[in-house]
RNA sequence: CGGGGUGUAGCGCAGUCCGGUUAGCGCGUCUGUUUUGGGAGCAGAAUGUCGGAGGUUCGAAUCCUUCCACCCCGACCA
């Protein structure tokens, strides 16, 4: 993509109603607009780092056999009033009426709309288990929205929702799930810390939140610093072991003996198994082997797409800006052609980017003119692709192309294209 | 919802206390020109319902009333 054909728009100062890095720099780069509060357009850059985020997940969830469907973000107010969480779902949920006087409300999850799918279709043991996932927009009117999109009123979220015949069945889905939940945090190249949170009437060990390390997030945690050291996901069962709770559920007499950690955290995702609520409240029924019928156990479990596209910045960035991990890069390269008085500068880098496309590398080309060299070290810096490709005089002397690497700040210097070319190929797929 | 704050050009701000010609500055934008390895120089130019509505006054960005929007702290957070 040419800068010069792109929605490309950054601005020297961040703006004043941003507190938080990761809200400046959303605001500051252009990667997204605010609308009204905590309600947000996704600008081009955004976008396509959302898209990554929600594409990581949707394939993670692939793997598992998680199938993906897409359910309205308008609903009606009768499923809720079959479950009794009309009433008591308070100022959060967004009600209206319909022309017909029809009530209805925008999403703020979909527990209800999800059984009423699967009540519809799913009618025999057969067919179980069945774990179903979608990605859309919810709308939460929070009392107060803040941090850009870390917490926004409208947001977009992946939730799974899975049926079981039995609770020990279902605590195995909890399991696969959780284990998948590090996996895809892991892959965004984030640190997730799952923490105990309420699991509600049932009991036991059966809700999570996965918090990310930061020092502005909303959650205060306390945590056994072993966590920190597993790094595969196959030993989920000692990170599951280990104490980690944020400071409503802290004990001290539990934590006794333990050595603990305390830092800030954001909540990224959460994962929670209810049981028979839903299929019992809302008649969904199989028939069971014995001919019985009976109530599917069910769990569901969120991630925060959009949050995590605020947290990983949260995570990953500094004084010149965002640092953006390899896998949800906005682009993989940045291409800056700096002004040259020789035309060999921009033939080549105009050449040098049809060899980046044609090797599958996703490349901004900041092929602007009369701006200066300085500003599009710092535009490049500030979006935080991960490698920038820079071409100016170096090139004209003596063919030079320098590579900056955006986390390190590393600077390397390649005399020939097809060396330049092997060396992105092989650290782009290092992930 | 309680507390605090802000609204003046696309962005960042001054001016408001103490009312007084055509409302300013920096960045950005446009034209020309010279530059170009870390947010360029020079010359010129455009851009405003001073958040909205009422009011006081000869006169309101400035004072009064009221409404709205946004931000921060808290409470809230299937």
């Amino acid at each position: 993509m040419k800068i010069s054909e792109y929605f490309f728009y950054t601005s020297k100062e961040a703006p004043a109603s941003a507190e938080i890095a990761s809200h400046k720099l959303m605001l500051q780069a252009g990667f997204v607009a605010q609308s009204s509060s905590g309600i947000y357009t996704w600008l081009p850059l955004g976008l396509k780092v959302l898209n990554k985020v929600a594409n990581i997940i949707r394939d993670e969830q692939a793997k598992q056999g998680i199938i993906e469907i897409l359910m309205p973000t308008i609903q009606s107010a009768n499923l809720w009033l079959e479950s009794n969480r009309y009433d008591s779902y308070g100022a959060e949920l967004l009600r209206f009426k319909d022309r017909r006087g029809q009530e209805m409300l925008y999403g703020p999850t979909n527990e209800e709309m999800m059984t009423d799918i699967f009540r519809k279709y799913v009618k025999t043991y057969k067919d179980l288990p069945k774990i179903i996932h979608h990605i859309q927009w919810k709308f939460r009117d929070e009392i107060r929205p803040r941090f850009g999109v870390m917490r926004g009123r409208e947001f977009l979220m992946e939730d799974a929702y899975s049926f079981d015949l039995s609770f020990e069945e279902a605590k195995r889905t909890y399991d696969k799930i959780f284990k998948m939940y590090i996996k895809i945090f892991k892959r965004m190249g984030l640190t997730p810390i799952p923490v105990q949170a309420d699991s509600g009437a049932i009991g036991g060990n059966m809700s999570h939140e996965f918090q990310i390390l930061a020092d502005t997030g909303e959650s205060t945690l306390y945590y056994d610093k072993e966590i920190l050291n597993i790094t595969d996901e196959n030993d989920f069962l000692k990170i599951k072991d280990l104490y980690a709770v944020t400071d409503e559920k802290y004990d001290p007499a539990q934590a006794k003996g333990k050595v603990l950690s305390s830092s800030r955290g954001i909540e990224v995702g959460h994962i929670f198994y209810f049981g028979t609520k839903y299929t019992e409240s809302m008649h969904a029924k199989v028939i069971g082997k014995d001919g019985n019928s009976l109530y599917p156990f069910m769990g569901s479990y969120g991630i925060g797409v959009s949050r995590l596209v605020g947290a990983i910045i949260e995570a990953f960035h500094d004084e010149k800006g965002m640092i953006w991990p390899i896998p949800v890069a906005p682009f993989d390269v940045a291409l800056i052609e700096l002004a040259s008085k020789s035309d060999e500068v921009q033939a080549f880098t105009e050449e040098l980017y049809s060899d980046l496309m044609n090797n599958n590398i996703d490349v901004i080309y900041d092929d602007r003119k009369n701006v200066s060299n300085g500003s599009k070290f710092n535009d490049m810096d500030l979006i935080g692709i991960p490698f920038q490709i820079i071409i100016g005089n170096k090139y004209a002397t003596d063919k030079t192309v320098e590579v900056k690497v955006r986390k390190t700040g590393e600077r390397i210097d390649f005399n020939s294209k097809e060396a330049l070319l092997k060396y992105l190929s092989s650290e782009l797929n290092k992930n």
